[in-house]
DNA sequence: AATTCGTGGAG
DNA sequence: TCTCCAAGAAT
């Protein structure tokens, strides 16, 4: 058998569903291709089931306010990606009279739309023959070959392999999810079941005990850390949030205000120094707790602390919007995890 | 071209 | 605990 018919033979044959799968209707497999970016099948299921709920077609989606865009996508992260969706989606609906277009260059001119979103939705939507190429692909292809150089100076040679594949395809959308399947499923990055893979046979790292080695991949840079000081401002019954701005990390996202702690300073005068400079004064305070948070780039070690509103108004760069709050309506509210973790601890605390 | 974008799970 | 990495795209 060939290498495409052992492929969707076992795919057919795991019939592992996914709301998504067997879907038709393009945006549902758009949307499903852009939060399964850099995301976890398991993880994406409840939130793609939520947003269909919400925001079952493109209108309804280009109609939602930002701020029920980031809370239907709250805890998922890379938040650009709600943003340059719903983007899309306002694009789709004035300028190409509400239908996705179905054309390669215009597709792929849409925000958040690149190489991986636009053969996903158009092979597995529209049968065009387009292979895939994610994570999962060029682990599998780079085994199945053989290849040992870095992994990224190899998609040339993934993408070749994989042109060639597709070809004689009857069903490319099954092909391009049986490679994504078999990464996850079969090819895991360690432990592969190499034993029940369809591919086996002429899979290069097996037969060569390959399997550890290949992909090869550059070693990570190490992460800075911070160590920062989070204010829960209390005026009255209500506290403060705030909007970061619409670009960079956690855009358009509410959270505590705070800053980080400068070397050699405690964290009492880092409170005072971070929101002197925001404008506002403050008296007495005590401390919440700690909460440790990692980004993809840097990690953060929060130190919270209560603290009581005197005067002023915050006024910072990070930030667009603020707001006084009781506890509970946090709630109505999209806010990043960072925060979130701190305000459990204020729950813990004070209730 | 290298960096910047979250969060959670696996081992 | 530590490291890797997941249906990538924008800048």
């Amino acid at each position: 058998m060939k290498f495409s018919t052992r492929l969707i033979k076992w795919y057919k044959n795991q019939n592992i569903l996914m709301p998504w799968r067997g879907e038709k209707d393009l945006y549902k497999i758009w949307l499903s291709e852009v939060m399964l970016q850099q995301t976890q099948v398991k993880t994406v299921i409840p939130y793609y089931k939520n947003w269909i709920n919400k925001f079952p077609n493109i209108k309804s989606a280009a109609l939602a306010s930002e701020k029920e865009i980031l809370k239907a996508w709250e805890g998922l992260g890379y938040y650009s990606r709600a943003r340059n969706f719903q983007h899309a989606c306002k694009n789709i609906v004035s300028d190409y009279n509400g239908e996705i277009p179905l054309n390669e260059i215009e597709f792929l001119k849409l925000k958040g739309v690149g190489e991986y979103i636009l053969s996903a939705v158009f092979s597995i939507g529209l049968g065009k023959k387009l292979p895939v190429i994610d994570g999962n692909v060029k682990r599998v292809i780079s085994r199945y070959l053989g290849l040992t150089n870095e992994i990224n100076s190899e998609l040339k040679n993934i993408k070749s392999f994989l042109d060639i594949k597709i070809k004689d395809v009857k069903i490319p959308g099954d092909f391009n999810q049986a490679m994504m399947d078999l990464g996850r499923i079969v090819c895991k990055p360690k432990n592969p079941n190499c034993d029940i893979c369809p591919i086996n046979i002429n899979c290069v790292a097996f037969k060569q005990g390959l399997t550890q080695l290949i992909p090869i991949k550059l070693k990570k840079k190490q992460i800075p850390h911070y160590k920062m000081i989070i204010g829960i401002i209390q005026n009255n019954d209500k506290f403060l949030i705030c909007k970061r701005n619409s670009d960079g990390l956690l855009g358009g996202m509410w959270e505590l205000p705070g800053g980080k702690i400068k070397k050699q300073e405690s964290n009492s005068t880092a409170l005072n120094r971070v929101f002197s400079d925001f404008g506002i004064s403050l008296k007495s305070n005590s401390y919440i707790g700690t909460a440790n948070h990692i980004y993809s780039h840097f990690s953060i070690e929060q130190h919270g602390y209560q603290c009581d509103y005197i005067k002023g108004n915050l006024i910072s760069k990070n930030h667009t919007e603020y707001k006084w709050i009781s506890k509970g309506e946090e709630v109505l509210f999209p806010i990043h995890k960072a925060s979130h973790k701190l305000l459990a601890k204020l729950k813990v605390n004070y209730t």
